[in-house]
DNA sequence: TGGTAATCGAGACGGTACGTCCCGTCTTAAG
DNA sequence: CTTAAGACGGGACGTACCGTCTCGATTACCA
């Protein structure tokens, strides 16, 4: 009913790009991803790249919730185990295959020495994960699984800091090892 | 009785381009932090940083090792909780005070682009940081607080983790909550 | 009877954009004035300014023969030297209060690198002062003061140099001393 | 005895720039000519243009002095006329074979919106000219071929200004007749 | 008098060049 | 012989305009 705000050109150009930011992030990094390589490839002018991104972390941010959808839902396996273990294998599957990480460690440095990109960074990373892991603590009470969590945030991170610590420092994957022994830990430490 | 290899002057040289680094990542962030602007702030040429650090990763390996050093022993407090709070206390000092955090972020970001950086890092950040933990958690099963402990390293980078999470993600501090949850948590998930 | 073939609007856009123009090469030379500007000043899209000249130059030929219209014919004041005077005069002011200097100068630039704009430009500016002065000596034949003149276009053109050199290259407005000067020069070599 | 203000690399730098630039000014006119190609051709990187010349017009002020030096003396052919016209020989072979007039032409344009570029020109262009034009006067009052000439100078500008509009507006060469009829015009004009 | 085609403003688009910053290498002159 | 100073070739930055294009929203003419 509603005539789209964004034009077709304008929409098929930011596509064009955030591929393109990808692709290049993937071969040569974060810190190595040129905008005007970028621009190039996308077959686009630079000025356009800028057009609708002021800088390349507002691009990167962009790139990143196209590769880790803020409101994806955790996948319901009738345990809180099950639950954990199904979001860990996802993650697994998203770093592994996608330039998310290196893009994801790009911006965290990025935000060290700017309160405005953390705060982006917190509103696009850390709490949508709050509330994935959030609702499986939920279900798992609801369950009768655990009690009631009293900080479900710190729980999350406490999950995503391992995640992070092994996929940026250690292996690229998480393995079935790694697997069992944060949903062990982090379901002791909700007392299951 | 014998002369140092390195002379004086290299020796004030390259002490001041290790505080000069630090100093400009403190204002600058990691990203921000340029070779030149260094040189010209510790007094030295250009060329004179370039002689000893091949790369502004290497430079910055050496200003983080020289902000934390590798070789720190963690006190023994007596406790199992204690040793773990007194070692999230030190952090705590450190990464508000110094820019360890920024450089390590930085560091990280370009580990992912680059195997050697990242093996570099496991080097100087990772093993280090597990050889702390170990002793921590090997002096508790002495005292008999908990049993031996199936992979310390593990149990190490989830603490590790947890802790660069908030740090440079969350707030700049880890206060008594933050502590009180985290010691917790990994002194459950080690059966204590 | 007929309608004009251009419409109001038309006309008005016209107008408008060689006003505008005008006021830019004005404020910042021949250079400095960009259709992009010129433009958004006259209040109309870039592309109507396309439509109708093709490039800077065709429109500044414009600007110019609005400022120094092609078929001005000279004052006749009863003699030689008030003749050329009086053309003096209105040269002085208008290249004084206009930016036909700057335009013209920009003109003969970009003729030195495109023979088109070369020939559009002896049409425009060199043939009518040839045109304008050849009638000042005509009419100082017909009145006797001087013999027929053999190369009425050379003594135009050292009339119309000692001019542009004056009011590009020296004081923006032709003195007294400058005008009697280069009357009694032009009025020597005709052999008054 | 004394060492070189200017060291090797850097003359040998800006002398392939200087090159470069009167060639690409040949090719696509002063307008056209851009730094980046300049650069290129000369074989050096964009900034060591910037760092000896902040500006096109200051690098092309010094592009035309070495076309036109500024010091050249007139020669003395025993004659006023005929010294004249050897100035006019001369003065036809450089700009009939060098990009020097599309550079006066485009520093003009440049000067008509900042003065600091006229005044620069009239060091470089217009006084040097009279200097030379002047001393042909001089030589020719003290052969006793004509009395003194009260405004040299301006005899100077009439005749710049008769080459000026013949080589930028009409042919590029200054042929026979056009030679005869401006050294009478200057020579009658100081009573010769 | 209401429909329709031309014209308009707005501004996105692919490009090119701008002038700046910093890279890592190099050359020079002083101590 | 080592150093500071800094020139050098290179490459990316973010910006300004170029001239072309697509979009809706007026016009203004014709049915």
């Amino acid at each position: 009913m509603t005539t789209p705000t964004v034009r077709p050109r304008t929409a098929r150009a930011a596509a064009a790009i955030l591929d393109a930011a990808a692709a290049v992030a993937q071969e040569r990094g974060y810190g190595g991803a040129a905008i005007e390589e970028i621009a190039a490839r996308a077959g686009v002018a630079k000025q356009t790249v800028y057009r609708w991104w002021p800088t390349k972390t507002a691009l990167f941010v962009d790139v990143y919730e196209r590769l880790v959808p803020r409101d994806a839902v955790a996948r319901n396996t009738g345990s809180l185990r099950g639950d954990l273990a199904a979001l860990l294998a996802r993650l697994s599957e998203r770093y592994t295959h996608t330039p998310a990480g290196a893009i994801l460690a790009g911006l965290v440095a990025e935000a060290q020495a700017d309160p405005a990109i953390a705060d982006r960074l917190r509103e696009v990373y850390v709490a949508p994960r709050r509330g994935i892991v959030g609702t499986v603590l939920e279900r798992a009470v609801v369950r009768g699984e655990i009690p009631p969590v009293a900080d479900p945030g710190f729980v999350s991170d406490l999950f995503s800091g391992a995640v992070w610590f092994r996929l940026l420092l250690g292996e690229r994957r998480l393995d079935e090892a790694f697997a069992r022994g944060l949903v062990d830990a982090v379901a002791r430490s909700v007392g299951a």
